[in-house]
DNA sequence: GTGAAAGCGCTAACAG
DNA sequence: CTGTTAGCGCTTTCAC
């Protein structure tokens, strides 16, 4: 019942092991037809263990996400899919579930058994890409920086152009009292989209009390208690722009039980379109971005570096982003002139 | 550069490789500071190859399934994760994207680097349970059956009983043309919620026209086609029960572009809750089942298999579901004239 | 308790 | 083009 060995397949085809080996890695060989046969009738195939303990390469990369529920991570490992596909890598998934501890033991484990690594950081002051690169695994960040920035290769997007976007837009439709639900601020995205915002506000010369950001870790449930919280306020804001799309989920159901209208009483801004975006009531307003092609570049520069390419400059590439206007997105309502004179004081 | 090996621990404490091996592995042993001292100074981690080419272990376990994105598969990635998290199983997550094709080579490329898996087959005539059956692999199906039922663990739901209750809600709110759209009619879920529709309203010799049955693969894209097909219709359904939440999804997205009003115009039941549910105008109206758990409870049986259990006999283990009624059904609308008329004639 | 040594299945010289 | 052979890093007898 033992699994057959290669020597068994060059008994069945009466050559040597190394002529078996040799067919099977493509090389010409005479006896190739018997081989073939000996290998399917004998169910043959090669031990991946024998084989990286020989080559020390593995055939696999590992691609590890914070969140794989989350509609941007899958999109990138589509697009990271599409690159393998062809060649012959396996791709080992993980999630991190955006915890620092987490990443670690993973990574930790997969840190042995892959030639390569894409890995989005659940923080940015976050041991693993720094192992990785002790262990002398390549690695190519997405989506988020390591703490000794410019030693990795790395795919972003235009964090704090998305959320000046989605700022301006607001400003555009009237608002100033603007609020943001933001992510994990220790990571990229959560740093940068909040800053966006922060300073886009300052450009335009407005003042808003602390209690203006909240902090939602990306999460949905983190989304929803924050934006229970803005709208908690003696003086809540007249549009909230919320920094992920899960997080988005849970500030709209907050939204919901409370009974605010969108976009009557509030706008709201997304970050990350999400399939369902469309389909809300009224459809979402979002900043968008594109999601295989962040995965899709990634994994071909991982496997650039993983081939030769051992150049020590490291590839910092930023991805534009666009705002893709819906429906949630309004002037902002009356509002009472108590709010008013509490918000000219701020 | 090269990583430290087992032997250069050894040296490095003073003590042979096979003292050093037991320590690793958890015999008690004298030297046992030391190695720990030099594990950590060399930084030494085991070589997976090696450890798996002599024990024929791989301490992996793989969870293939056919949409990562779908909520329903997250949570049970979620409940198998639960499970490993403290045993020292690697898993390795793929995806299969509905594809019987795309499956085969996953599993192919699986079966030989984990030791047990747990797989969610794209469809009922798909060889690669037999596959794995075949290379002694042991397999823990989830929700879905294999070809040759019965000799695998298997973790379903009631399906048929889910499609029973969504439409017997339909029913009772005074539905009688009730369409569904069903999900990959060869995957068990697909079958037995097609079923479960048919044989509820033959039960109340309820009789419909077959254009009332449309495929929708279980993708978004397929859903919003098939909703898009139905309301097109000359005489349209009333209520839409669709077998699951993706298709959903695009079933909604159809029913809004034509401007039809749920639950006025048309009650729509899903199947699978999501968290976007809730925040849905109106909020849907779903078939509910413990998705962790199902996840939880695969991971279990598959180590018990691996650890000792070759008991001949196959587990089949059938959860419940529940409806979970929110606002997306109330009584159809007055049916026009013409339209009842040929609503008799069928 | 510990060490020496035999392989696990495969690849890559090396010598034909 | 082919066969022989030496390991890759580790676990596990087997003797001490």
């Amino acid at each position: 019942m033992k699994p057959p060995t290669i020597t068994d397949v060059a008994q069945e085809a009466g050559v040597s092991v190394s002529t078996v080996s040799r067919h099977l890695r493509g090389d010409r060989v005479r006896a190739a037809e018997r081989i073939n046969r000996a290998v399917a009738r004998l169910r043959y195939r090669p031990s991946p263990a024998a084989q990286s303990l020989k080559s020390g390469k593995t055939g696999a990369v590992a691609l590890v996400v914070p969140d794989i529920t989350n509609p941007f991570f899958a999109a990138v490992v589509r697009g990271a899919e599409s690159i393998t596909a062809q060649g012959g890598h396996t791709i080992f998934l993980a999630n991190t579930d955006e915890s620092d501890a987490r990443e670690a033991e993973v990574v930790e484990d997969l840190i042995t058994r892959v030639d390569g690594m894409l890995l989005a950081p659940a923080s940015e002051n976050n041991p693993s890409p720094q192992r990785l690169a002790d262990a002398g695994v390549p690695t190519v960040l997405i989506d988020r920086e390591a703490p000794s920035t410019g030693r990795f290769d790395t795919v972003l997007i235009d964090n704090h152009g998305g959320a000046r976007f989605a700022i301006e837009h607001l400003l555009s439709n009237g608002h100033e009292r603007i609020a943001t639900i933001a992510g994990t601020v220790d990571s990229t995205p959560g740093r940068f989209r909040l800053e966006g915002y922060r300073d886009t506000l300052a450009a335009y010369s407005i003042e808003l009390p602390p209690e203006f950001v909240q902090p939602g870790g990306f999460k949905e449930h983190g989304g929803y208690q924050s934006m229970l919280r803005l709208l908690a306020l003696p003086d809540p804001p007249t549009a909230v722009f919320v920094a992920n799309n899960t997080m988005t989920i849970g500030a709209l159901r907050a939204i919901k039980d409370i009974g605010v209208r969108v976009p009557d009483d509030l706008s709201v801004v997304g970050f990350d379109d999400h399939p369902f975006s469309e389909i809300l009531d009224p459809p979402l307003t979002v900043i968008d971005r594109p999601m295989e092609e962040q995965g899709a570049l990634a994994m071909r520069m991982l496997l650039s570096r993983m081939n030769n390419d051992s150049s020590r400059i490291s590839r910092r590439v930023v991805l534009d982003v666009r705002l893709t206007e819906r429906a949630s997105c309004g002037p902002p309502r009356n509002t009472p002139m108590g709010a008013r004179r509490k918000a000219a004081r701020i």
